[in-house]
DNA sequence: CAATCGTCCTGCGGGC
DNA sequence: TGCCCGCAGGACGATT
């Protein structure tokens, strides 16, 4: 599934290639990926032009011109690919956004993926922007400042890694990747992280997102970006999908366990469990 | 099943 | 000590 590193290298190819196209048409070939729902989706689109490409956690925004802006969400697997013509399988793709100049965006395979529509005022109504945290590469908070977001709970760092309320554009992936950075165990409650281990987790969320999006994300699924590439980093992965490999930084078999519902993936040597504290008497 | 959001329920702590 | 309220966190359902 994509998450943000992958959504940031699609945001920039958006930036290069479509910023100033003006859609020609709008066509949905799959209606509950679009709202608002036909023709009032057409309505917004149809004669707009792009002004923006912006990205807000797992979301990413391109800014019309009409004062409107599109949402896209690409869910579980989506992906998004810029195709040089309209007659290229139109049927094919979920949602086409055809432009002028004979270019069109294709969003494909979106699974729980979707587009909407909306004033760019109002952009704060659809929750995934409203409740969103801050951005987990652009707006990360300092280390001192991760306490105020994690520090006081008492849930598992790997509920809070998800947790887009947050920080957004963080997904199971990437919370594999994450823990393991800062050695930290997925079980370790956000309370009990002392400063050190607050300054590890700050550094792994950024190196571990800088790093797969220097490589062009990691396709796991069916993501590429607008050209159809696929990123390099799924091989670079250092704990992710690879149980039964052995851990890069001590060599110990990688184990896969649940936590939170979700397929974790730890070095249990690089990785403990913090003991318990025996309450005192 | 996948990932996320919304809804519902429970349990805990604070205030009185 | 006991009760109520509010909130945090966990479970579960809906979504395609």
């Amino acid at each position: 599934m994509p998450e943000l590193p992958e959504l940031e290298v699609l945001r920039r190819g958006l930036e290069d290639e479509v910023i100033g196209k003006t859609v020609s048409d709008a066509i949905v070939n799959k209606q509950p990926c679009v709202n608002p729902k036909p023709p009032a989706y057409q309505k917004a689109m149809v004669g707009a032009k792009i002004t923006a490409a912006r990205r807000n956690g797992k979301i990413v925004l391109l800014d019309l011109d009409n004062g409107h802006t599109l949402l896209l969400h690409l869910g579980l697997g989506g992906r998004i690919v810029l195709r040089d013509s309209l007659l290229h399988d139109p049927d094919q793709a979920q949602i086409v956004i055809a432009f002028q100049d004979g270019s069109a965006l294709h969003a494909e395979r979106l699974m729980f993926g979707n587009i909407h529509v909306l004033p760019t005022d109002k952009l704060n109504a659809d929750p995934r922007i409203g409740n969103a945290g801050p951005d987990a590469l652009d707006e990360l908070p300092a280390a001192a400042q991760l306490r105020d977001i994690y520090g006081k709970r008492k849930s598992a760092l790997k509920a809070l890694l998800l947790d887009q309320s947050a920080l957004s554009g963080i997904g199971n992936m990437y919370s594999n990747e994450i823990l393991h950075r800062a050695r930290l165990h997925p079980q370790t409650l956000g309370a009990q992280l002392s400063d050190a281990e607050l300054q590890r987790l700050h550094d792994a969320i950024h190196d571990a997102l800088t790093a797969a999006i220097a490589d062009g994300g990691a396709s796991e699924t069916n993501f590429t970006d607008l050209h159809g590439n696929k990123g390099r980093h799924l091989e670079h992965l250092r704990v992710h999908g690879r149980a039964g490999e052995a851990c890069p930084e001590c060599g110990t078999t990688i184990k896969e366990l649940r936590v939170s519902g979700r397929p974790t993936f730890i070095c249990p040597r690089c990785q403990r469990k913090k003991p318990v504290r025996r309450r005192k008497k």
